[in-house]
DNA sequence: AAGACGAAAGTGGTTGA
DNA sequence: TCAACAACTTTCGTCTT
């Protein structure tokens, strides 16, 4: 008998703790005593931990097929959380052997409930809409799959509030979208969001801020520094010029340049200062029409910072 | 000729009484 | 509810490469 050692999947895990003590994000998990312990100070952050892995091991494909007895991880995006029942609609027992006509009739009447049971009440059935729209949008403008999920327990929180009432399910989905994305960091814009949403911009910003105000919700405005790696991807710039973007964005913030100045304008700017410098030159024009702001933001934003930084400029 | 510059008037949203 | 306000946009004529 050969000893085979399994290493277990620590990476699954998707959220980056950091020890409250000490602040160090080397946290070890011991499964073995069930806590969670900082490697630097050596506290015990989290005890009686479930291992979320199997209890069993397998050696090869056939085997873990035999054994692996659960279907795709729970998600928030689905109403029931991924857990209902469903009953095929194959009318043939464990072994493949037909029905009888009364066994077919009684499984077909144990279908129909089935299916009503799974999406009963008026709550049930909101959810379900929702989550779908919710599913739907993040997929047309390629949002990534932790967006909906952030987006869904949203939803589902400010059912739970009886905040939806009185306003449109829609509109409310796709507010969540957008907070999900300023709670995640991502720059998306209420525009782009609309467009993907059957709603319009006005009434996906409404509902947003009622949500947060009645969610306590506190989001902060987003950073330069995150339009600026968006606008390079769009641009196709070298990594080079989104360095140089960054460290004029990091300059201009320590010289105050940035406060009370729209952060897309900035973004635009310094992109188009790295572009320059770089020699891989765009247009005012063509980080205007992708930064969504005009020329003319950019050049002022454009003047401040070359005028302010100009001892810095020698990157 | 394309792109950059800048002045002046216009626009939509927030703030505070 | 409304006016004041700052940031931003639109427009358009002029300058630079």
């Amino acid at each position: 008998m050969v000893e085979t050692v399994e290493e277990k999947d620590h990476t699954q895990h998707p959220k980056v703790q950091v020890c409250p003590e000490c602040g160090s994000p080397h946290l070890m998990r011991d499964y073995d005593l069930a806590e969670i312990v900082c490697t630097d100070c050596g506290i015990v952050v989290a005890s009686k931990i479930a291992d979320r892995g199997p209890e069993w091991r397998s050696f090869d494909n056939e085997q873990y097929a035999k054994r692996t007895r659960v279907g795709a991880p729970t998600t928030y995006t689905v109403h029931d959380k991924g857990l209902s029942t469903m009953i095929d609609w194959h009318d043939r027992d464990i072994y493949g052997k037909s029905f009888s006509p009364s066994q077919k009739a009684q499984i077909y009447r144990l279908r129909k409930w089935q299916r009503r049971i799974r999406v009963s009440d008026a709550t049930e059935r909101n959810l379900a809409f929702a989550l779908a729209e919710i599913t739907k949008i993040a997929n047309n403008i390629n949002l990534p799959g932790n967006i909906a999920e952030t987006a869904s327990v949203t939803y589902r929180k400010a059912v739970k509030e009886r905040l939806i009432r009185g306003r449109s399910i829609k509109g409310v989905t796709a507010a969540t979208i957008y907070l999900a994305c300023r709670q995640c960091g991502l720059a998306r814009t209420l525009d782009e969001i609309a467009q993907a949403s059957s709603s319009n911009k006005k009434e996906i910003g409404r509902s947003y801020r009622f949500l947060i105000k009645e969610l306590g919700y506190s989001i902060p405005p987003i950073r330069p520094g995150q339009y600026a790696t968006k606008f390079s991807n769009q641009l196709t710039m070298q990594g080079k010029v989104e360095e140089i973007t960054h460290k004029i964005l990091a300059t201009a913030k320590e010289m105050r340049l940035t406060a009370g100045r729209g952060p897309s304008g900035i973004a635009a700017a310094a992109s188009y200062i790295a572009s320059v410098l770089t020699g891989e030159r765009k247009t005012q024009r063509e980080i205007a029409q992708i930064a969504q702001v005009t020329e003319v933001t950019i050049r002022n934003r454009y003047k401040e910072l070359v005028e302010r930084m100009y001892f810095q400029m020698s990157i």
